[in-house]
DNA sequence: CACTAAACCTGGGAGC
DNA sequence: TGCTCCCAGGTTTAGT
């Protein structure tokens, strides 16, 4: 469930860690996770040897994000593309923190590596392990900026809710789209980062139904979404995103917005603000909950 | 164009 | 205790 701001909490917390570290070993595990050339997913044992090779010596200047992507920039202008999609982490440990939780490890579930530490980078201080139950993410090198975001397609992406650039006016193509609300909001293309937990919660602030017709929003309600973005997000971003499942921190503490869930994962429970049930439906294949007194 | 389902995976919980 | 079944969300792709 990493959607934006857990993405972005993510990155705020490996910065301090991985800027200015070298990768001098990297171990790859699970092969169709990584990829040196574009290729994603392949299972080509020549290819992890190169993935393995471009790395290895590589400085971390940056940590940036682009939607729900995270992007490591290394001193060569390279860069590694990485997506955690459901459950993927990114953990960093040293002889010297080795904290997990916020605190030293004390169990062995908090030992790493565990059987799902696919990918692991060892630094010059330090090391950073990517582990992910069940897979779907990725590590993908470039050797450019330029050549990630030309595969990627970063630039048929939409708007990012948390730069100067969002504002109310970027909204207003929503009112364009023949699809549900939830549907446009999910779709990346109007604005990005938005995932299942922070569409239904935006959609609930702004009091409007999720299944709606897009088209038949009104300019107020355009404005009631747009508010709720900038409310929400920042928000959660503020308390280390939502750790629901398996996400994490770089030093394993988990978020804690999910304490401030109103919908999400709340169906037939009552409504905080009017004490009527929540209403759970299917949308997109997925699972959406909302309150038929409050959103209209 | 927009929808739906399936696919990618595994583990956790419910129900029996 | 242990089995089966369903569910979890991000994204792409194939089919309607």
């Amino acid at each position: 469930m990493p959607e934006l701001p857990e993405v972005e909490s993510l990155r705020k917390s490996l910065l301090p860690y991985l800027v200015g570290k070298t990768i001098r070993q990297v171990e790859v595990l699970k092969p169709k996770l990584v990829s040196a050339s574009g290729t994603k997913r392949s299972e080509d044992f020549e290819k992890v040897g190169e993935f393995r090779d471009k790395v290895t010596g590589e400085m971390v200047t940056d940590i940036s994000r682009r939607a729900k992507h995270l992007v490591i920039h290394f001193t060569s202008g390279a860069c590694l593309v990485v997506h955690l999609k459901m459950t993927g982490q990114l953990v960093y440990t040293s002889e010297e923190t080795h904290l997990w939780g916020g605190h030293p490890i004390q169990t062995s579930e908090e030992q790493l590596p565990h059987k799902h530490s696919h990918i692991i980078f060892h630094l010059d201080q330090g090391t950073l392990y990517y582990n992910d139950v069940r897979m779907f993410g990725y590590v993908l090198y470039y050797p450019s900026l330029a050549q990630a975001s030309q595969y990627h397609a970063f630039d048929s992406l939409g708007v990012e809710p948390l730069s100067q650039d969002f504002m109310r006016q970027s909204l207003v193509p929503l009112q364009g789209k023949r699809k549900t609300i939830k549907s446009a909001l999910l779709a990346q293309d109007i604005v990005t980062g938005l995932g299942n937990i922070y569409v239904d919660e935006v959609c609930f602030r702004a009091g409007v139904r999720p299944h709606r017709l897009a088209t038949s929003l009104s300019d107020d309600e355009v404005t009631s979404l747009y508010q709720a973005i900038c409310e929400i997000l920042p928000k959660a971003v503020e308390m280390g995103g939502s750790s629901v499942a398996n996400y994490i921190l770089s030093d394993g503490s988990k978020g804690t917005y999910a304490r401030e869930h109103k919908v999400y994962n709340r169906g037939g429970k009552v409504c905080f603000v009017c004490g009527n049930t929540l209403e759970k439906i299917t949308l997109q294949n997925r699972t959406t909950v909302y309150c038929p007194q409050c959103q209209t």
